[in-house]
DNA sequence: CTAGATGCAAAAGATTTGCAGTTTA
DNA sequence: TAAACTGCAAATCTTTTGCATCTAG
């Protein structure tokens, strides 16, 4: 199940959050990338069409959705968190491309085996894991030199 | 092979850098963590045995060692980045207590068979990977409750 | 009508930079 | 001695908070 701009802004409504215009704007932006946006670029983007909202509403509404894992963060490499509007349901990763930054969700990642194993040799319990793949995606191996 | 905080010292004068007190110092406090701590977590332990040294110096030592691979930066789910002293030279991962912070580094994540997958279902050109496991690390399974 | 949202300005952190003085090799 | 390093203060950047005003339901 695909989470929409429109999915989610019912969902807002259900969980008695009000449905402001501002919210709305940067459900849109978000929803309309598939590349990672920082704060500051949603910020950038929503204020084309929603001319005067503060850079501080979108922090709030980035989390509010983060809070309600409607939207994802990544980019783990360091630096500024970046947002993604979160397309499966479940648990799922990322694939990202280096170059333009366009993210492929995708879920079965088989850790378990590894996590058995590390499992028995450290005694720890594992309980989560963070992953991220980065490549280059069919679009920049055609076109070099780009970005 | 594992990297000390004389190694390390080797390390840099061989590259040309001084080895200043300071270098020593935060080299120390992080080959003795194995822990993961913050620029501000090495600052105040430096402190206690190097009076007067700068976070500023902290920043710019922690930046050295970083960038020259020596010690890794940590700590993927958000926030400020930690670092840990680079253990194992070549390719690895940290599995990280979420209770006290200890990690233990490993290798051997197979991940070539997501990677393949991934690969022909997207056309992506897997290039790296981000991995970290959380869990309990056995100390913190049979005391309960701490921290 | 009212709880919850927004916008502004200001605060709070984290990290970097400019510069003068100090130190390592 | 010279190049590199340190320490301070100040600058930057990102994110959060306080507060008065406004608005969706």
């Amino acid at each position: 199940m695909k989470l929409t701009a429109n999915r989610i802004a019912g969902i807002l409504r259900e969980k008695g959050y009000k449905l402001t215009p501002q919210r709305h704007a940067v459900l849109r932006i978000i929803a309309a990338s598939h590349d990672r946006l920082t704060a500051a670029e949603i910020h950038e983007r929503v204020l084309t069409d929603h001319p005067g909202i503060g850079l501080v509403t979108v922090y709030r509404v980035i989390n509010l959705l983060a809070d309600l894992n409607l939207i994802c963060r990544v980019g783990l490499e360091g630096g500024t968190p970046r947002y993604l509007m979160r397309r499966p349901t479940g648990h799922h990763h990322h694939l990202i491309c280096s170059r333009c930054g366009q993210a492929v969700d995708f879920s079965g990642c088989d850790l378990s085996t590894l996590e058995d194993r590390l499992s028995k040799e450290t005694g720890y319990r594992i309980e989560s894991h963070v992953l991220e793949l980065h490549g280059i995606c069919p679009a920049c191996s055609t076109a070099p030199g780009n970005r």
